[in-house]
Parts: C-alpha cells; sequence; structure tokens
DNA sequence: ATCCCGAGGG
DNA sequence: CCCTCTGGAT
C-alpha cells in the first residue's frame, strides 16, 4: 500500500507540475486577497471567483479599505458568486477584525485563521500553505472525494480526512497534493461522470470503473 | 441537520 | 429538471 500511494504521490506531481502558489488557480496579490478568494470560493469555481474578484480588489485591495465598505456595493459585487449575503457579510467582517486585532495583516496560523469571520478548517489551510508556504493540507470537497475514491481513507469526516493524508505525505508536499486532487477532480475524476476511461491513474484506482 | 443561494453542466 | 461547485455558521 506504500507504494501505491507514492506512485500516486509521483503520477501526480508529474501530471500536474508546480508548487502550491502556482498550482492554486485563484487570481490574488497578497495574503489577504487569498484569504478574501478563498472565502468566496464556497461552493463556486474558481473562474467565476476571479470574475468578481477584479472589481472587488480594484475598489477594495486590502483589509482597511474593504473594513470600510458599504454591505451593499460589496453584497453587488460578489453576487454571482452565490451565497452572496453571508458572504459579503464575511468578508467585511473579517476585514475589520484584522484591522482591529492585527493591524490589518493576515496571521499565518490555522488557529488564529479560523477564530476570525468567515474562515473555517479548509479556508484557512488554503491561506497558511498557498498565502504563507507553511505545511499543511486543505480538505475540500474534491479531496475528500478522491481520496476516498483512491481508497487513501475510509473516513468522510474532513478533519479525520487531513489527519489521515498528514499521517504519510511529507509535511511540505502535502499542500501541492491536495491542490493536485483538486485539479484531477475537477478534469477527470468529477463528481458527476468520472472519466475513467481517460485517467491516467486508472492501473492503480480501487474504484476503476466501478464508479 | 439545516440554511445560505447563484451559475453552469448533463 | 437535478446535481455540483475549492464551506461556514447556527
Amino acid at each position: 500500500m506504500r507504494e501505491i500511494k507514492e506512485e500516486l504521490v509521483q503520477r501526480l506531481a508529474t501530471l500536474y507540475p508546480g508548487d502550491a502558489a502556482s498550482l492554486c488557480e485563484l487570481s490574488f496579490e497578497g495574503p489577504f486577497q487569498l484569504a478574501v478568494a478563498t472565502i468566496l470560493s464556497a461552493q463556486c469555481t474558481d473562474r467565476i471567483v476571479n470574475s468578481v474578484t477584479e472589481a472587488l480588489f480594484g475598489l477594495f485591495p486590502d483589509a482597511k479599505s474593504l473594513a470600510g465598505a458599504d454591505l451593499g456595493r460589496v453584497e453587488t459585487l460578489i453576487r454571482p458568486t452565490g451565497f452572496y449575503r453571508n458572504k459579503a457579510q464575511n468578508i467585511v467582517s473579517f476585514s475589520r477584525e484584522l484591522v482591529e486585532r492585527y493591524d490589518g495583516e493576515v496571521p499565518d496560523t490555522i488557529d488564529r485563521l479560523v477564530e476570525l469571520s468567515g474562515v473555517g478548517r479548509k479556508t484557512a489551510n488554503v491561506i497558511v500553505t498557498v498565502g504563507f508556504s507553511k505545511p499543511g493540507i486543505a480538505v475540500d470537497t474534491h479531496v475528500i472525494r478522491l481520496s476516498g475514491r483512491l481508497g487513501l481513507t475510509e473516513f468522510t469526516d474532513p478533519e479525520r480526512i487531513e489527519m489521515d493524508l498528514l499521517g504519510w505525505l511529507a509535511p511540505l508536499d502535502a499542500a501541492a497534493f491536495g491542490l493536485r486532487l483538486i485539479l484531477h477532480g475537477r478534469r477527470v475524476c468529477s463528481a458527476r461522470k468520472p472519466k475513467c476511461e481517460a485517467c491516467p491513474l486508472g492501473d492503480i484506482c480501487p474504484s476503476f470503473s466501478t464508479l
């Protein structure tokens, strides 16, 4: 089993080369914009997130400016991402909390990040790994689905899966591995109709053609 | 467990 | 029409 996992890590790295920062498809400049883009990415494609953040960050590029933004204005700007009332409230509150507690700077630890509005464990892990190049793995819907299909875990609880994966991945490889699972999940191993015929991992996947 | 909620694919 | 998209808060 260990060989299978190592083989999987190697093949994914070849299929989707690059480091965590380059594998993340969100458009942003700096940890603050990454954090906001990630909050907006909940239940939404990154393409739509990028289409709204261009205007959003043009008007409110940092925590201090977004902290003073009109809520209705923000709602209108991010509406296409869905859950727009919650998300608008969250990113404005998030910005105000950063200004009040950290002088507008984004903290770089999971514990501090999850205390902030709209930031759960998954989002915190994205900020820490992609924004600050620290060890960790963001377990989202894709990572959950592919981890199950590939036989990497028996669990469905995100935090449990996170611990399972961190248990055998090299710390500094974990983030990129997670992002590669996401890319593969989007392009090949989709939730609805996975393209097993065209999957380069078919020969080592326990779920090959059983989906 | 439930709500938030728009957009795109099949 | 139904399902899914880089979830989080209650």
